[in-house]
Formats: C-alpha cells, structure tokens, sequence
DNA sequence: GATAAGCTTAAAGTTCACTTCAAGGTCAAG
DNA sequence: CTTGACCTTGAAGTGAACTTTAAGCTTATC
C-alpha cells in the first residue's frame, strides 16, 4: 500500500505520516523500486492507535515510549522480553486510562446527582469546591 | 485574591492565567484600586477545571465552549455531553490496546511453543513488522 | 509526448498553548 | 527614600505538531 492509500484508509494526512516518520514513531518502512513507500496493511491499525491516544491527551512523545520497542537483536530471550515489556508499557497506559476514564465518571456523576432544591449556580459551586479543593496540581 | 497567591493555589503560572483571560476563557475579573486583579476562591477551581479537563485531551477551544464566562450558565447538557464524547474515545482507545496485548500474548506463545529448528527467528521478525512494530536499530 | 496525479525530499510556515521580555507602576520593609 | 517583591501591558519568543511550499521524479491517461 502507497502512502496515499495509507492516508485515505487511516485518515491521517501523507504529509503527518512521513511527520511520524522523521519522528521515529512510525518505523522506516520499505520501499518499492521507484522509491516509493510501502506500507503493510497493519499500518491503518498503527495510525488508529497513534490518533486515539492523541485525542485523550498523549503527547507523541509519550506514544512513542509505548509504540515501539527495540527488537535490534532478534535472540529468542530478547524478543519474548522485548514483547512482555510492551505488554507492560502497554498496561500502564491503561491504568493511566482508566484513571482519566474514573475521573470524568465522577465528574459526571456530581454535575448529575445535583440535589433538587439546588439551582444550577449553587451546584456549580459545589461541583468546582468538590473538585478544585482535593484536585489541585 | 491577587494574581500571584491564585497562581500559587492552583499551580498555575500568573501568565498563563492572564493568557487564559486574553482567550476569553476567564471573565475579566473585577480589579484593586490599583489596578490589580483580584480574584474569588472559586478561580481556584475553576482552573483546577480546565487544567483536568486539558490532560483529558479537551483544547482551550473545547473548554471555552462549555464553561462560558460566567460559571452559574453552564451548558450543563452540552458539559455532560462532551464528558461521554471523551469517555468513549478512551473506551474505543482501550479495545484496540486489549487487541494489541492479546496479538502480542498470542505471538509470545507462538514463539515459546516453537521447538529450536529453522527459521523461528526469520518469522517472528516477519509476524513482528506484520504488526507494524518499527525495528527501530 | 504532453498533462495530471501521485510520489520524493528539505525547508519554511502555521497554530496552539504558553513563556519570556521590556518597560514600567505599586507597596511594604529597612 | 531606596530596595525588592509583585503587579500592569503589549509584544516577541518557544516547542509541539503539523502543513505548505518548492523542486523534481514516476506513472497512468489522453
């Protein structure tokens, strides 16, 4: 699959594509004899995991510590570790996940669980006195 | 409440408090008669709000248009709404790392079930770059 | 064989979200 | 009455994440 393909299927423009090359959270992906990239099917699924994040609030710095791992050298030893720590890496991500996921479920369930005899200005106050005061960087 | 002690309460810089005001995300608060701003306790948690609502992956952009200038307005639906957006962007995040863990859980028995023979290193560097997986040296 | 669509690279430009700078005004302590 | 911490503004600078531009090559279509 050409890099044009690659764009329309995923979503992600050509130009941000080769961007995540140079950045190194693509790999360098082989080439046809004209010199054009060639990209396997997985690579829509890669770009999907890339954009997800994204929109939950990874830097591409942070996608990149989870995405790739070095698999330089291919002894059997080394490629089963190197595949639990991406298991790992990749189960931290979900905890952090999860946590937001928590997060905006409270903040939900306060703005909702809004007693009756309260109007909306009252509540916001008490919406932001039960977030702001614990939750303060 | 003067600028400093509110960046100090809330762990946010006095300029990027006054940024937020030039964007339109904070009201104009009233000012000291020199000229001072002078903030409610409440700022505290309203920058508490957006800084959370920032690292779930909501731009300045997305948060000013659900915490309009004045806090008693909410666009509650509108708030609630957009909360369930970001939770269901983290759940389509999750399911695509779940099967990215089991393809990797998958292949790492693969691989251990495999006897010592031929080209087991050959193909696990294939099924790897199958995954889109950069080997990255 | 010309034209257009699509690919290549390096480099410059844009947007967002701040941060720092420059030049000053305010105010309590020494 | 000066020093230093803290405040004001507008403007310029920064880093991340793209996007566009420029110049050129390949490939398909007319």
């Amino acid at each position: 699959m050409k890099i044009g393909e690659l764009a329309t299927r995923s979503g992600i423009a050509a130009s941000t594509i080769r961007f995540y090359e140079s950045k190194g959270l693509l790999k360098a992906v082989s080439r046809l004899s004209n010199g054009y990239r060639d990209y396997p099917l997985e690579a829509v699924a890669l770009l999907a995991i890339i954009n997800d994040a994204q929109r939950v609030g990874f830097s591409l710095e942070e996608i990149k510590q989870v995405l790739p791992e070095d698999i330089s050298s291919w002894r059997h030893d080394e490629l089963i570790a190197a595949l639990h720590k991406k298991i790992a890496d990749i189960e931290s991500l979900e905890v952090r996940l999860a946590q937001n996921k928590a997060h905006l479920r409270s903040l939900i369930q306060l703005i909702d669980s809004r007693p009756d005899n309260l109007d909306c200005k009252d509540n916001a106050v008490r919406v932001m006195a039960t977030m702001g005061i614990p939750n303060v960087k």
